[in-house]
DNA sequence: CTGGTTGCAAACGGTTTGCAAGGCA
DNA sequence: TGCCTTGCAAACCGTTTGCAACCAG
């Protein structure tokens, strides 16, 4: 889904689009890897967009309920978060630099699919799964 | 290792044996999953032991450091450590109760090499990575 | 004795809550 | 106008730091 779109979307049901929504919205598009909600608030004012912290954190749960993002737990201290893209893809953090970028693992997904099915036998009903790399990117090592 | 080499090693090495640190370990060895600092400072003080948190957090610090325990980021707050077992394996989250436990996944890992060798080929060296499910487990659904 | 260890108080940083004011439809 | 949304202040909670006291070897 597309940002006109889900403004289209959210007015339809009866949400507003104001200033704060269409700002967050279109730095999470712009973003190409997860971001925490600190770095959303240093990227926003650096846009000279003033944003308080909490309003932020209202927007971040408005979105993730709207299905609109994701959150990505790194080994961090702090929350991510993410667009819901098509693609189910994963991430490789640089522990160095803090560099993260996405990797497809269409091989690692089908065991991944395999296993789930296993578990439900044994009762369990895996609903989502995290995968996440770490190590040192090209430029750091 | 078990529990009394450990205590040896730790001796060997200067450091002291103290009760804290019998204490910490113990729980460890005794907790089949990973668990937090505020639940062992519990787990601890339901035992009639008391244990600053200052204290537990040094003693985290130490046994990481010592390479005994390793971090599990799950997608709670809060940071989890288990014992550094021989066998790699990951965990089955329930999102009702908070109940966590091992699964092990021989094939996924397979496929997690051969992504890792594909990486390494373009410049990023993976460490380590962590692969976690979550869902509703056969109590709670 | 002495360096490793502990406890207390306070600070820190990300996140949440209550409440009154503001603004989009 | 009405409800959604915002900002401020303060609380919350996991984690860290400084410092003086303590204790295992």
């Amino acid at each position: 889904m597309q940002y006109q779109e889900l403004l289209e979307q959210f007015k339809s049901n009866g949400k507003k689009l104001t200033k704060v929504r269409k700002n967050v919205l279109k730095l999470l598009f712009d973003t190409e890897h997860p971001i925490s909600a600190p770095e959303l608030l240093e990227r926003l004012s650096s846009n000279k967009i003033t944003i308080n912290k909490t309003t932020l954190y209202r927007e971040l749960t408005f979105l993730l309920e709207q299905n609109v993002i994701t959150e990505v737990t790194l080994n961090t201290q702090v929350q991510h978060y993410e667009l819901k893209h098509l693609d189910h893809h994963h991430h490789l953090v640089c522990s160095d630099c803090g560099d993260i970028s996405k990797i497809e693992a269409d091989e690692i997904e089908k065991s991944i699919k395999k296993l789930e099915s296993t578990v439900k036998r044994n009762g369990f009903f895996i609903q989502n799964h995290q995968l996440e790399f770490f190590g040192v990117c090209s430029k750091c090592h």
